[in-house]
DNA sequence: GTGAAAGCGCTAACAG
DNA sequence: CTGTTAGCGCTTTCAC
């Protein structure tokens, strides 16, 4: 009720005495029109608040000025802070994000991907999306990666590089002398267990020491699930010094059946997460685990779909994000 | 590049050998139809694959088919679960969500308010959002309230019942025998905080108990806050027999606390969450909890608001979601 | 049951 | 620098 409901460019233009267009210059191309015009003109659109009718604007401009992000889940905390970091971005330059979780389903995600193209959405950013469904996309679109390389179809790439923060744990933990390692890795079927596991097998390779498959357990990606697959890899006799956890919810159940086995934390077996969530700072014992910065990335990935938007044609770029080892008491 | 650009109705009606209106007809208003010629061109529709131009549609009917759900953050998973919800349900409707984070700041709060009035937004949920922004709202904007009651407003409200929950709660605590009941709520100044506060208080009197501030410990919502919280909390003589924890993620902390004083649990401290959160489930020892159904709430939020749309003067409705006991270890 | 025609509010040539 | 004009693609009276 505070604004009245439709002010058009029709009535500013009048009331400004100029032409419509001369209107949606001031408001689209500003150093187009005479510094005393604008001034006039500008004084009534703040005065009346007016704001150009989207669906007016978009059917001339074949623009929405709506970004799309497409994620797994809503559950994940990385992308929760994903999120908010392209979110912030984004309003900044009058975008409005919309979020589609594909649950890790295929159809799901194309379908999702037929209603951003009939949105007439001005770009997308896939996180950690299934294979290329996004070539259900409307030929044209501006698209950026997270989490999965697009640079050969010349798609900005947001990626994180575990493979270096394999490296960097595995070296870290070698030289505390651990040489057993176990792995709770989460959904092994999914793209970012798939990674995990992957750097995990090179790290544990390139220090020497040897890959056991039989170390390397799958889980969904709950604490719940966690305890369960470390159970697994406590049955035998050849328990590993320390077990790395796929994230930090898992972690916590990896404790859990640490613990439950009558053994200590890191007394008897040292545990590492990932991702830093939110808790995992005040576990008990605090957890050392892996992180970097996600509303960091936000930020940049929407400034990056930004620019591939008003620049289509502009050189692909890659960034990689870095993971730290945030040390704390799991580790021995 | 799977489908042609740009599909208009013009050529659909066209080939079909109709007029561009009846092509509208087969698509808003079927039965108005002949049957044959219905099934004619929708039989092109459906080979061409065509889709109304969403902003040509919204030009003329002043109707965006998209809803908007503001959120104090997208960090709780509480939130995150009702967002599921409510996507799910406007995606068979064929709305689409956007979803924005008010960073429980009220500036930007109203900025969000405007822009979803800028951008023609058919229907908005408020979770648990500020005061009344929402008169920034341009007038007749169909509304849904999540944990704010909206009824004197004539806006349906979804309530989640945190005076049964601590009823049911505290209820459950004496007859265990405590007395002595210690809450770490959470932030004090934020409107859940507010609620719980008064929703323990109240309980507290009604089972005949004392109401000790001291007792009620504020936290910002993090686990960490959490053991802060608890330490002073843990600092007097007269130590609590349990400790209520705002959400599971304060709850962490506080048995991290209780722990880092030499003190277990439950063993000498009873602990209880809020939520159920991932993870809870297999902490250590597993945390009793409060949970409610958070994903089917979101579903029937999304309902109300695309009946409140396509019905603006319906009476409204209100309905109130309890929680439930998950008992677990920690409360002895 | 269907066609014709107008117009939603805006932007972008094209003149001047 | 500014006005004129056309038209984006759709829905909706109003006739027939």
């Amino acid at each position: 009720m505070t604004k009245k409901d439709t002010i058009t460019i029709l009535e500013i233009a009048k009331m400004s005495g100029v032409n419509p267009s001369t209107v949606s210059r001031v408001i689209n191309h500003p150093e187009m029109v005479n510094e005393k015009t604008r001034e006039r003109v500008l004084s009534f659109i703040n005065d009346y608040n007016y704001r150009p009718n989207p669906f007016a604007r978009g059917l001339q401009t074949k623009r929405s000025k709506i970004v799309a992000l497409v994620v797994p889940n809503f559950t994940t905390l990385s992308f929760a802070n994903i999120a908010r970091g392209i979110q912030e971005r984004l309003m900044q330059s009058d975008y409005t994000m919309v979020i589609f979780s594909s649950h890790e389903d295929e159809e799901l995600e194309k379908k999702i991907c037929k209603k951003i193209s009939e949105l007439h959405i001005d770009g997308v950013i896939f996180a950690s999306s299934m294979m290329p469904n996004y070539n259900e996309l409307s030929y044209g679109i501006a698209k950026v990666f997270i989490d999965r390389d697009g640079s050969r179809d010349g798609i900005d790439t947001f990626i994180l590089d575990l493979e270096g923060a394999f490296d960097k744990l595995i070296k870290y933990l070698v030289a505390k002398g651990h040489k057993n390692i176990g792995f709770v890795v989460g959904d092994k079927e999914s793209y970012a267990g798939l990674k995990k596991i992957s750097a995990f097998q090179k790290a544990i390779n390139k220090y020497g020491l040897i890959v056991d498959e039989k170390k390397i357990v799958g889980a969904l990606w709950s604490s719940k699930e966690g305890w369960n697959a470390t159970i697994k890899l406590l049955e035998g006799k050849d328990l590993p010094s320390v077990i790395i956890a796929g994230s930090d919810t898992l972690g916590i159940g990896v404790i859990g059946a640490i613990n439950s086995k009558g053994l200590l934390v890191p007394g008897d077996i040292s545990v590492v997460g990932f991702n830093n969530e939110p808790g995992s700072e005040s576990m008990n014992p605090p957890l050392t685990t892996m992180e970097y910065d996600d509303y960091g990335m936000g930020k940049e990935v929407a400034e990056a779909i930004i620019r591939r938007i008003n620049n289509p044609e502009g050189i692909s770029e890659t960034k990689t994000y870095t993971m730290d080892i945030i040390e704390r008491k799991t580790v021995r």
